[in-house]
DNA sequence: AAAAAAATTAAACAATCGTATAAATCTGCT
DNA sequence: AGCAGATTTATACGATTGTTTAATTTTTTT
């Protein structure tokens, strides 16, 4: 009577998200299998594919629903890099970390079409609208590059140089690449460059 | 007689280890099976393992000693970005991407550690020495996170923004970007920063 | 308390994985 | 030609993959 009409038990289906998104998070989409998930999880193997059909299934209802940065975006964006550079620096105390999801899981090409629509909707786009100036959809894309790139660079791969290095000037240079991109003028007023010719 | 004493084949050796670069760059490495791999050769699956020992053995003899950018350092760093942004622009008409190989497969974690020494000793380091100013190996990292995250977002995963927009616009804002972390004083003087100090 | 429905589990499916072994083919030398 | 060694193949092993079916337990309703 606590569920939906369809389908089943609302606790154990959040039981089994919150383990898939762990588990996908840390080991990728091929990474780890479904009865990892379902053990963690504490319930049998059978119940994803009641719950969520496929493994594809649960992947789709368990980690792009959570790529969004409407936290990120509450603030004045002259400070966007700042507050991203932290968000980043953090370690994920909490079990499901949505940045190391994405990149452990975007190797996977089962996974990237929805990769791609959640991220423009949810990521892109409305951080886009936050954008002045021109090109805001390639700038946006380009802070979650520069995001996404960090993240499999610091913890995925884990380079020395991105891990090690002092907390503060780490965060302190990720904030100020992030911000380059959010300010407007940053590049287009550039001397040595070449204007910008926008394809207007 | 025409190669190494302990081993066999040069011929069909190359043969696998050059469908291992391009198989492991388009499904990353718990993506594709040693019997495609060895299809794609030409050969039996046997003679993976007679000639790399593993699947692990096959990756480390295939792909971390492909990844350098010892053509991308030759040249003055004032135009790094430009040719770093260039050589990201260009579909790779060849069958191996070390950047999308090294995107792809950066989710296992059988490869992280192999990957995280080849890019220290190949790419960070190298590019850490041409830098000039403090935190050479961080900037360096940052650097190689930038393009690694491009390379993420705009391939694997297929940002349309990213993907879509006018090359000539997206490959000048990454030269920018990627310029902005290797020119010294870039962040160090003043948050204002303005010229970019660009190619010409 | 008995019956019906919902929720969970045990077991097995075919397929594929990486790996190992032994037979077969090819190559060069005398 | 014919043998010896190198090279390749065919085959199979055990394990694990995602998925499915039927039986079982738990919960709700009558």
């Amino acid at each position: 009577m606590d569920d939906q009409a369809t389908a089943v038990s609302v606790r154990t289906a959040d039981a089994i998200l919150q383990a898939a998104r762990t588990q996908f998070t840390h080991f990728g989409y091929d990474g780890i299998g479904l009865r990892a998930i379902a053990d963690l999880a504490g319930v049998n193997v059978a119940l994803i594919g009641r719950y969520f059909g496929s493994k594809e299934g649960l992947f789709l209802a368990a980690v792009p629903p959570r790529l969004d940065i409407r936290a990120l975006l509450a603030g004045p964006m002259s400070t966007f890099g700042t507050r991203a550079a932290a968000i980043m620096d953090m370690k994920s105390a909490r079990g499901f970390d949505p940045m190391m999801a994405l990149v452990r899981v975007a190797a996977s090409p089962d996974c990237a079409p929805a990769l791609r629509t959640a991220l423009d909707e949810q990521v892109i786009s409305p951080l886009a609208m936050r954008l002045d100036g021109d090109h805001t959809q390639l700038r946006a894309g380009m802070v979650m590059s520069v995001m996404a790139g960090y993240e499999m660079m610091a913890r995925t791969i884990g380079i020395d140089a991105l891990r090690d290095a002092a907390g503060e000037q780490r965060r302190l240079w990720l904030a100020a690449l992030i911000q380059q991109i959010v300010d407007e003028d940053t590049f287009d007023k550039g001397a040595g460059t070449e204007d910008i010719r926008g394809e207007r």
